[in-house]
DNA sequence: CTCCAGGCGCCTT
DNA sequence: AAGGCGCATGGA
């Protein structure tokens, strides 16, 4: 193993309530991969190493950091999860995801890597997802700093670097139908017909509208980008294990309509709805899968 | 082999 | 408004 102290930077951060692995595992990122030294992600161009301890997080970067704003945001370091979780609804289904996820978290991403991610995610398992997305980076991304003995690295490619691929480059990439839904919104994002970085000032709604003006993004899509991108806690996105959720826990005896359950998931969980939708999902994915 | 995967867009009623 | 279908690709 490298000794990853004697090159770059490292810095603790005392959290309490944090299960890393879940958090990094739960469908919401796709480039963590977890090698000896810890859970190594590129971050806007940098490369981090993460390893979970006893009410900490060590970070190890392969330069030196100015500051560490950036994993801060993306790691939501500042969140205290109790009262969020406090304001879950008081039933058994929830009470039981809660108790299967403890320390599970949201992560605030960058908005164009989580868009242009999700956009490569419908109808498809995580793990393909994760494949599409490190062949895109591969192919399109500014190679990383990375310490001694780590595999190369890319940075998530620009919407500008994407706007100037063809389709069939993008193709190659194993992305399918897919290709054309994410060059149509890297040369909208590129050319600054939507403004991703405006979204977080905008209402929900209206943030939601700008999401689903683009190609190959409706309102599922829509939502991760505005929950684990823009800082909508509020936004709940509903997909088919979602819906398995809602309709096994909720209404076990009886068929609910898709629409049914979306407008449930709209009006049941209060103002962190999002988070409540994580733990559902991962809940559903891990243990309550097995049923 | 068949079936389905963190959906969307377009086509029918 | 609401429901059905095709879309690439690969793993179970």
């Amino acid at each position: 193993m490298s000794s990853l102290g004697s090159f770059g930077d490292r810095r603790e951060f005392p959290v309490r309530d944090y299960d890393l692995a879940a958090t990094l595992n739960s469908g919401q990122a796709f480039r963590w991969n977890q090698s000896s030294a810890g859970w190594v992600g590129i971050i806007q161009g940098t490369w981090v190493c993460l390893r979970p301890g006893p009410r900490r997080i060590t970070a190890f970067t392969s330069k030196r950091q100015r500051d560490w704003a950036w994993l801060i945001s993306y790691l939501q370091l500042e969140v205290e999860l109790a009262p969020i979780v406090d304001t879950f609804p008081d039933e058994p289904p929830m009470r039981a995801a809660v108790q299967a996820c403890r320390g599970l978290r949201l992560l605030r991403q960058p908005v164009w890597e989580c868009l242009a991610s999700f956009i490569l995610s419908s109808t498809k398992q995580i793990a393909q997802i994760r494949q599409i997305v490190s062949a895109l980076c591969r192919t399109f991304g500014e190679p990383v700093v990375v310490p001694p003995g780590f595999a190369p690295e890319f940075a998530f490619p620009s919407a500008e670097r994407l706007a100037l691929a063809s389709e069939s480059e993008l193709r190659h990439c194993k992305m399918g139908f897919r290709a054309p839904y994410l060059l149509g919104t890297a040369r909208e994002v590129a050319c600054g017909s939507v403004d991703l970085n405006r979204l977080a000032t905008l209402s929900l709604e209206n943030a939601r509208e700008e999401l689903m003006r683009l190609p190959g993004v409706g309102r599922k899509i829509a939502d991760c980008v505005l929950l684990f991108g823009c800082g909508f806690a509020g936004a709940f996105p509903v997909d088919v294990w979602v819906l398995k959720a809602l309709q096994s826990l909720y209404f076990p005896r009886c068929r609910v309509l898709p629409r049914e359950l979306r407008h449930f998931a709209d009006t049941h969980f209060g103002p962190f709805a999002g988070y409540a939708q994580q733990y559902l999902f991962h809940y559903m994915r891990t243990t309550a899968m097995k049923v």
